[in-house]
DNA sequence: TCGGAGGCGTACCGTACGTTACGGTTCGGT
DNA sequence: ACCGAACCGTAACGTACGGTACGCCTCCGA
């Protein structure tokens, strides 16, 4: 299952210099892809190579202290489960799907995970495994305390919270992920995120919605 | 949208000889990924360096080569589309599903998916396209002709069989293609590929089936 | 004022690898 | 038997880049 520590916080233990350094690599990492070299980065971020190499080791160091920087930065607050009625269960799931979609369609998410994927391999470093926890596991993390409170409140209903969360998550990315990371120039507006949305979600809600008393399956 | 001609057929043009080295090449791709060195393909293919960079250009027209080399290899004939009934639509939608899962859990898909998504970051050759063609383009053409018959039939209904089509894909394939190009190992047994692919049709026929009528959204 | 630590810039080293060159060998055609 | 083409094996070249060493500057505490 790889979920082996890869979400330590990480996110201290960095002076505001160190950020900057990182920040200047996520930079470069986006527009170079993984071809990136130390040179670059040293210059990019105005410090010396040796420096890069006493605060990261080598360039694995750097490369997954990046993502992991970038991941540290991404932390949201869990959603408030109080008051739960359909209207606001189909505004969570909307925005869930929302926040998903424009999150894998950013410049830096598809770096990184074009960056962690070539890695993944030959297995030097782990950041796969770190791309992943701060992904698709931390999304299902913060998705499914909502389909469990959905259930408890009678307007879901399923037998395994990881399986709808994974239909669920199949219903909004679909396609979409494999054709960015593949160069596909895929046309995410505003607009069709938000409609791809609320279509995922009623979809969901179509396949795993308990009011009708009548579900397709779960297995 | 890429499609540009990156569906020739280069099958042929293509001696036995050199079939065999970019068989050798492809077993190396998958072993190594794509920091395999052309002194690697030679020694594998039993060839010389000089021949590889006569019949192939440089080490990114080898890689092409090769990529499109397995494309070419896993040309399947359409379906039938006579008698359809609901049985066999779903028969059908099964078989799919299940071909779908299996390819893209193989070691030589993951291994190509690696090398063209890595690729398709400083975008020096197009294998990101080449996969994309062979890969989600070539099963979505080879799906919605059933898809199509299923609607004339009466069996499914929607408006688009592209969106039809991109949901069926995300209740495939879900978080399984990015889980495993991220290096996570998934479990995807015989029995769990047959019983993903029944569940995700299932689903599909409730989204689309127009059996009773009514349906969630096709928006 | 001074000394040392941290850090910048740069030159340098070693190596891996893409690419080329070359001698030797096989093989089909005449 | 001979010629040339295709090809194998290998050596050699050039370069790019990871990693290291060193000189100099700045800042800060004593």
């Amino acid at each position: 299952m790889l979920q082996a520590g890869a979400d330590i916080d990480t996110s201290e233990t960095l002076t505001e210099r160190q950020q900057a350094v990182l920040d200047a690599a996520l930079r470069l990492l986006v527009e170079e892809g993984d071809n990136l070299t130390m040179t670059a980065v040293a210059r990019r971020a105005s410090c010396s190579k040796e420096t890069l190499y006493k605060w990261f080791g080598d360039r694995d160091g750097l490369l997954t202290a990046t993502v992991q920087w970038q991941a540290s930065k991404v932390r949201v607050a869990p959603v408030d489960r109080k008051g739960l009625d359909l209207a606001s269960l189909t505004a969570s799931l909307e925005r869930f799907a929302s926040d998903w979609l424009k999150v894998i369609s950013s410049d830096t998410s598809i770096a990184l995970n074009r960056v962690a994927v070539g890695h993944a391999g030959s297995g030097k470093d782990d950041l796969g495994a770190v791309v992943l926890q701060n992904g698709r596991f931390a999304l299902a993390r913060r998705l499914k305390p909502v389909l469990e409170a959905g259930r408890q409140a009678g307007l879901l209903d399923f037998e395994d919270a990881e399986t709808a969360f994974r239909t669920f998550f199949g219903l909004v990315g679909r396609d979409v992920q494999i054709r960015l990371l593949l160069g596909d120039r895929v046309e995410l507006t505003e607009a069709t995120i938000g409609g791809d949305a609320v279509r995922a979600t009623q979809q969901f809600l179509a396949l795993f919605g308990a009011k009708t008393g009548r579900r397709a399956t779960d297995l």
